[in-house]
DNA sequence: CGGGGAATTGATTGAAATCAAGATAGGTGG
DNA sequence: CCACCTATCTTGATTTCAATCAATTCCCCG
């Protein structure tokens, strides 16, 4: 099989974000689909009266941008210098065989995307705080597949992403560094301490 | 423009579900894509200590099951006697330009679920009690398009698709009632008394 | 070394959960 | 047809978890 990477790099534009530049707008007309090349990436939703949500983040081969109809339903920025190729979904037809790859990549990811939103959604809906950051450490250190993990975003992203606020956030850190389930390094760089026990509380 | 029902109609295998009947389970394997033909429907997840969310709800003309990847990631249930169409995906193919419209259908139909879901996310991670229960009274409404309008479903049903509990959707029924937002005719029959405020408030 | 944004910690408040009765209504049998 | 029974829903009292308000503390960078 070929990699997302390949096929999307055959027929996407590269283009290089700063650190809090932003991709695309919410509400903006659209017609792309993007790809983390480098760096990190994430999707927002702002209601009228300046409350944030922070839909997901992104990192080197995902593909996002995917929740269009005609306009995007959330912002997209980079968390930190990054580089993203872009694609116009419409135009795909008229790459032959490597265009209808990656329209059956960008197909397979909206519905990857749509069973992420669903588990987003149980953890909203029903996880105290505690299983909320729990949870959301342990996707990061999943995807980085590493010992060590670094997280890209601020406290006030990961709090806008759990429906949280950065203080109770910051709470249930230390609360999960004391209870032996994480290490903190940094406030930016974490460790799983205690997987199994880590992994029972998430799936609870 | 064919309609989903008509090109459904010419590939589905139509099944009848009542009140409460199981139509697919959380976890099972899956290769099938559902078409409410008439009744309701709701997908509901299990976690393993017993809370529950309600993930969505499906009326006539709705696809459903979209959110598979090889097993369902929620299980459907009938919320009152249902006639659902079902259909096998990696059969689409046989069936010609039928099969291929249908594909698309389902395809524009994930896109729509997701968008969907990232609305739900905001609302479960950023909306009062108060605001959650409007939201999910002024979508009702809107998809029945009529003036008085049946809730299908329980108020744990609605408490567990909003992430509250039965005690708060019922206090907040009762309060946008008092404020005049709505008007209650009976526990599952209602009527939007001020679509304007109701409106504004769902915007927030 | 010193300034400033980000993160942590502490004290208090507040919105929704929980615990606990009642009220309503839908269905059944006398 | 009515009375009862049981589910479901509503209402009330109290508790709890996370939000808010308010200082520090920690680093990162000049």
């Amino acid at each position: 099989m070929i990699s997302p990477g390949e096929v999307f790099g055959a027929i996407g534009v590269g283009m290089s974000f700063s650190n809090g530049e932003e991709i695309y707008a919410q509400d903006e007309e659209t017609d792309m689909v993007y790809q983390v090349q480098r760096g990190a990436v994430r999707a927002s939703r702002l209601l009228g009266d300046g409350r944030r949500q922070i839909a997901g983040f992104y990192y080197p081969g995902d593909l996002f941008g995917l929740e269009a109809g005609d306009t995007h339903r959330a912002s997209a920025e980079a968390l930190c210098d990054s580089k993203i190729l872009v694609a116009k979904r419409s135009a795909l037809k008229h790459y032959g065989e490597a265009g209808e790859r990656l329209e059956r990549l960008i197909w397979r990811a909206t519905g990857q995307e749509l069973g992420r939103a669903q588990d987003h959604m149980m953890l909203l809906a029903r996880k105290s705080a505690y299983e909320r950051v729990a949870g959301f450490l342990s996707d990061v250190a999943q995807r980085q597949g590493a010992a060590w993990n670094e997280l890209a975003m601020s406290r006030q992203d990961i709090a806008d992403h759990l429906g949280l606020t950065i203080e109770t956030v910051s709470r249930m850190m230390t609360q999960l560094q004391a209870d032996g389930l994480v290490a903190l390094e940094s406030c930016r760089r974490f460790r799983i301490a205690a997987p199994d026990r880590l992994a029972d509380l998430v799936a609870a």
